[in-house]
DNA sequence: ATGTAC
């Protein structure tokens, strides 16, 4: 990305200020990681500054590329008392994917005598892939009933415990969810996609815990080196990307109707306090509610399996952190508390020490920020941290973002020969699509110790522990 | 991301 006419006003953040009723844009990174930045990127961003009623900067976190009309780790937020819009786009297809973290008490010592076994039973237990099915068949009464009770209605059939609850966010449930904004259609393709995994980036692995930046943070959050962790990587599957697909059209209509000039047809977007917009705020948060039932069920299903190998051993959830959602939330605009709606597409919330929204034993620590890494290389855990509220409406970066297209990744590794290669490593890959393990290849995704680095130099969110994985299961 | 395009 061509850093032209941006000012560099921290070492990582480069800034443009508001011109031509256009809001600032803002972009966190180390000068590298920004230089290696898609230039769609900037283009994207300078083109979201521009929609109404947008509070302080557009922004990109260090993890960013190009997406769906907002970048992929593009951060907005949005003033409903200022006409504020809600968009689609920068929510993206995969509403509310996100990662579920379980902590267990097993060591990397215990665990790799049965690590290749254990791989083969969660991809037999886990259903992966495009279209895969899980055992669960809802009808559309019960999915109502999914849509409104999020991960809180999994509990209640069966799926996991009470005590998972405090470490997920909005408790396992947001509000304002409205089934009845949901189409059939986006109904019908999810009747069967409760508990799996989904396809592209998504994951399941089994990680350790191989260093520890933070000791105070690590000993809240409960890790220690050389702790077996387990990372479920999905979101709210077909229903969520219908919803995306079918409100795309719904608030392009909005949009022309009441004259909002898009920069980009694919910034399509409708005032917050308008039908249309209100609307897809109720059918967004039926499908965040979806996405946390989702890792709900694919976390209980997880320990099932790891119970047969460790028999009466109880697995936590660390954390269940979100990554493509519009949440309304009070931040504090020059001086003044205000509701604003934030549009975080590829970015975590990262909420700093104290806030009110935290469990109680990471309040004094700042909530668990997860950086998924890529399949070969590593993951980190992170903490939120006071000073991104003030940066970036206390969000951070969430992957390790990609650095080349699939297409490019295709041409350039065979998932065999990649699978075999990581096996040499100590990491087992299992999935049903070679094409796929291709297309994630490691070298095709930025460098997570650069992303995670930048993050905390950024100020967004500081280092906790880095996690290597040894076993994933792919979809 | 996605019954990988209606």
């Amino acid at each position: 990305m061509n850093l032209d006419g941006l000012e560099q006003i921290t070492p990582y953040c480069f800034a443009a200020p508001a011109r031509g009723g256009a809001a600032p844009i803002r972009f966190f990174g180390s000068r590298a990681l920004l230089e290696a930045m898609d230039e769609k990127v900037r283009e994207q961003i300078t083109h979201v500054a521009r929609l109404p009623g947008l509070v302080g900067a557009a922004m990109a976190m260090p993890d960013a590329h190009w997406g769906y009309g907002f970048p992929i780790g593009g951060v907005a937020a949005f003033d409903p008392e200022e006409g504020g819009v809600i968009s689609a786009g920068g929510v993206g297809f995969d509403i509310s994917c996100g990662i579920r973290c379980l902590r267990t008490p097993f060591t990397l010592a215990q665990l790799s005598p049965v690590i290749a076994p254990l791989a083969d039973a969660l991809f037999r237990a886990i259903p992966a892939g495009l279209g895969e099915q899980g055992r669960l068949k809802l009808s559309l009464p019960q999915l109502d009933e999914a849509m409104t009770g999020g991960a809180q209605w999994a509990i209640a059939q069966g799926f996991g415990r009470d005590e998972d609850l405090p470490f997920i966010e909005e408790r396992g449930r947001i509000a304002g969810a409205a089934p009845e904004h949901v189409s059939t259609h986006a109904k019908e393709r999810q009747k069967a996609e409760m508990g799996t995994l989904g396809s592209g980036n998504h994951y399941l692995e089994v990680q350790v815990v191989e260093r520890i930046h933070d000791q105070a943070a690590a000993r809240a959050y409960g890790l220690r080196e050389g702790q077996i962790l387990v990372a479920i990587h999905c979101g709210s599957r077909g229903l969520g990307h219908q919803v995306g697909t079918d409100y795309l059209v719904s608030l392009a209509h909005a949009a022309g109707r009441l004259g909002i000039t898009l920069p980009d047809r694919e910034l399509a977007c409708a005032p917050i306090r308008s039908p249309e917009g209100a609307r897809y705020l109720g059918a967004m948060n039926a499908a965040i509610n979806i996405a946390l039932a989702n890792r709900q069920i694919l976390a209980h299903l997880t320990r099932d399996v790891f119970a047969r190998f460790f028999p009466r051993q109880p697995i936590d959830t660390l954390y269940d952190v979100s990554h493509n959602t519009c949440k309304a939330e009070e931040h504090i605009v020059q001086g003044v508390a205000k509701v604003l709606y934030v549009h975080r597409k590829g970015a975590t919330r990262a909420f700093g020490p104290g806030h009110a929204d935290l469990p109680a034993p990471y309040r004094a620590i700042g909530q668990p920020v997860i950086i998924g890494g890529s399949m070969g290389t590593g993951s980190y855990v992170l903490a939120g941290t006071a000073t991104s509220e003030a940066q970036s409406f206390s969000s951070a970066s969430h992957g390790a973002g990609r650095a080349m297209s699939r297409a490019q990744a295709l041409k350039r590794w065979h998932g065999r020969a990649l699978i075999d290669e990581l096996a040499r490593k100590g990491i087992l890959i299992r999935t049903k699509s070679f094409r796929g393990a291709a297309e994630e290849a490691p070298g095709a995704y930025k460098d997570v110790e650069a992303v995670a680095e930048a993050t905390e130099s950024a100020g967004l969110a500081r280092r906790v522990a880095f996690l290597r994985p040894k076993a994933c299961i792919k979809g």
